[in-house]
DNA sequence: TTGTACGCGTTATCAA
DNA sequence: TTGATAACGCGTACAA
């Protein structure tokens, strides 16, 4: 015989299909699909036997409307510059598959798209949208708060003072204060803090911390710059104009990084611009611990954030079976390398 | 008044709600939301008007299903550790948005979970899957052809001999002889080529290229080696075991990447481990000219792929009015530093 | 231009 | 454990 085991026409194969072939009910079959329904070993043998040989699988689309429930999270993400993001991708997108929920990618790095964007993820039903940006602004929070499709509105590694949306971060409080205390302990004395953008709506206060801590032990306040987004290349052109003409060494001996991304431009500028070396004239901090910080060329001395645990988080929060006290205070770990 | 034009009651408006909130039928609020429908003006104000006021935006989970049409593609990456697959996430998704397209990403880098998670995205009825990784076997191919639903499979930015594929790339042989006319004007003699992972089902070809050009133009082959992934990573070890206890500069003169991932970690090993300049006593050439090749401190020489044409290539096949002669021909420009 | 069956493939709920 | 009814919200065809 030539014939497949499996029928091959065109036509999609639905629950009816196998029904008929098994010789049971429509909704036997849809109970042998799922994990824990009341059906009997031998029922089930007999569907799955029977889908197997017409190439059924039940659809998701079919099943999200029935249900009210897409099994998707939309991800909304605007900042492409930074290599953290790419390990985030990775990250959650796995943690979330392997929980049962498929990965909606949402480009909001065009302000105008991104509330048409974010509605018409919101359109899908998906049951959660977790912003992993670092852009967005507070029209965006009240766009995805006003689709009300969306259940959940979580923001992912960073703070959100918005009420109605659910944090998932470390405690960046203690993280940078722990940067801080290795900073000073090394015995630096004058610190220069490179930030990212100063958005309002959800922020990293890193920044405030270590300007905090940095008064509390020394009563006296370090300079401090920013860049609109966290991109390497936006920080090397920041720290060269703002050392252009100056002794960057008496005036400053470690940048304390809000991330790795501007570690890697701040480190690029000091060593090609500046004809200095790291950490000998200037050291250098950062956050996330990027691969490239672990790179024979950079060796960034960073804080690494509980990325797994923190997507388990996020799957917690999913399952509806989340410590809300836990959410903000995952504690990471101080990764010691050359650059400070 | 205290009421906001904007019913907030917590149950889904549809359709119908919002005709008899117009005091029109059902299909003719349908229409109000269809581009280029029949219905007048007059119908078309008094609909939306209705639909503003009761927040209603159309369900696309019930468009899906009804239409059979889900407007979005599933895009598969399985190579994380490449920093441009974050510039090919951010310019496909900001494409296929722009036309209408949704995203769904998929992680593939978990080899044993390949399968379920395309068959997964394949039950959603995306209306295309598109192969964006490095790794993807036969098997990952047979699997997505396997899965009837999905429409279209297509490899992005790399060649595939599968006749059930269609392959958006840019002409990476007239590229790479590009590259290396370059390299022979410069006068370079000894060429090492790093290749990434040696797959069969679809590759760059770029190996290839280059050893023909080579042989064509001085009789001799260059050696090559290769690394399991495109990690910077990796390329760096590699590197530094190949010229373990040997003197490299006198071996090679001009180290040639399959792309800007590898070159990243080719130069570093050259520079950290070896202590050798770049390009004085080795070159290093890449491709894909990603955000770091531009870096001060590596600027590669490397070739841009035409990414964002090619974008509007995939736009093409998913709209069915793709030029299939031109798919596999983009042309990009080689882009001249310092590194070669 | 507008309105009407009917179908898309599944799930929830209840009855047997 | 199994079968049946009624949604889920919209699209396609066709008729008015």
């Amino acid at each position: 015989m030539r014939e497949p085991d499996v029928d091959k026409r065109d036509e999609t194969v639905t629950a009816d299909d196998v029904a008929k072939r098994a010789g049971v009910s429509r909704w036997t079959v849809n109970r042998a699909f799922k994990k824990d329904a009341s059906i009997s070993q031998k029922s089930r043998e007999k569907v799955m036997g029977a889908a197997k040989q017409l190439g059924y699988v039940p659809d998701l689309l079919a099943s999200s409307l029935a249900s009210d429930r897409s099994n998707m999270v939309c991800l909304l993400i605007d900042d492409f510059a930074n290599p953290h993001k790419l390990v985030m991708l990775e990250r959650l997108t796995r943690f979330l598959r392997k929980n049962g929920w498929d990965t909606l990618l949402v480009n909001t790095s065009d302000e105008e798209d991104t509330s048409a964007a974010l509605l018409n993820a919101s359109q899908r039903r998906v049951d959660a949208a977790v912003l992993i940006g670092s852009q967005f602004t507070d029209r965006s929070l009240a766009t995805a708060l006003g689709a009300r499709r969306v259940r959940k509105l979580i923001v992912f590694a960073r703070t959100s003072e918005n009420p109605n949306t659910i944090s998932i971060c470390c405690d960046d409080r203690a993280a940078m204060n722990e940067i801080a205390n290795y900073i000073i302990g090394k015995g630096y004395r004058r610190p220069l803090f490179l930030a990212g953008p100063q958005t309002s709506s959800a922020h990293l206060g890193r920044k405030e911390t270590f300007l905090t801590k940095w008064h509390d032990t020394f009563s006296t306040t370090p300079e401090f710059i920013s860049v609109a987004r966290y991109d390497p290349q936006l920080a090397y052109d920041r720290i060269v104009s703002h050392f252009a003409g100056r002794t960057a060494q008496e005036i400053t001996d470690v940048i304390v990084c809000e991330n790795d991304a501007l570690a890697l431009g701040a480190m690029d500028a000091i060593r090609t611009e500046m004809g200095l070396r790291v950490p000998q004239d200037i050291a250098v901090t950062g956050f996330d611990d990027i691969p490239q910080a672990d790179s024979a060329n950079y060796r960034i001395t960073t804080y690494r954030q509980p990325l797994s645990a923190m997507a388990e988080g996020l799957v917690q929060v999913l399952k509806g079976t989340a410590d809300s006290d836990q959410l903000c205070h995952f504690i990471g770990k101080l990764v010691e390398r050359e650059s400070a």
